[in-house]
DNA sequence: TAATCATATAAACAAGTGTTTATATGATTA
DNA sequence: TAATCATATAAACACTTGTTTATATGATTA
């Protein structure tokens, strides 16, 4: 039986991996793999809306997951800890192996949301 | 600017990740970190319900976290990939670090929520 | 200080998704 | 084969959460 501070541990942790869980966020820390970088940079290589990339920003940095610093009227952010890069790569090598899997997983998401989310011209 | 296939890279990772992104399937794989295990016992050590569990298996089979095994009347789960140890260890790591800021982001999930799925008696 | 640029927040909406209850399937044993 | 045990699936519901549009804040520069 699962005691109330191990719910809580898991609601944390769960909450931790929710950060990694959606492709805008992904592609933000993605980006953020290269080095620091300003919001409108960051707006400029996802292809996300900048009020979208700003949201996902203060979750991940709520989260713990990046942090950030003001330069002149730009706000840094970047990856806040080696282990998210480490989490990202690990991850990236277990898709290697299991991707088919993974994407054929409609259990969920079904498959025209790959195409969805493609920002318009 | 990302290419399509960037795209389906990122949703295919994003899925990934939501694997773990549940207090219900972390209980589940972090049960599974002791060793393989049919659903009758994941039902008794995470104190979910049997459909649930059920559910949430497959869920993680289809992205490939998990693989199974029948045996006897019993199907015997397992984690898939030793990566996967790795991962949740990962992020127990990282978590003992950012844990507060995590905890105590309310950005999406209230506080209540932790309280929320506390089994009857 | 007024204007402008960079970033953050709010409200509304559309979808996704976890849990429950009920039921079905599949394997085993009597 | 009938009964039983173990697991899986379905439908319904409530709730979460990502995106958009509009607007606000905060910092800088003219």
């Amino acid at each position: 039986m699962l005691t109330m501070s191990d719910r809580i541990a898991l609601s944390t942790k769960a909450k931790l991996f929710r950060g990694f869980s959606d492709p805008s966020r992904l592609s933000i820390m993605e980006s953020l793999l290269g080095g620091p970088m300003n919001v409108s940079e960051i707006v400029q290589q996802t292809g996300l809306t900048q009020p979208n990339v700003s949201s996902h920003l203060g979750c991940l940095r709520d989260c713990g997951l990046v942090s950030t610093k003001q330069q002149g009227k730009y706000v840094i952010y970047q990856l806040s800890d080696p282990r998210v890069n480490e989490i990202l790569n690990l991850t990236s090598s277990l898709l290697a192996d299991v991707a088919r899997g993974v994407y054929e997983c409609t259990r969920y998401a079904p498959e025209e949301e790959l195409t969805v989310n493609v920002p318009k011209e």
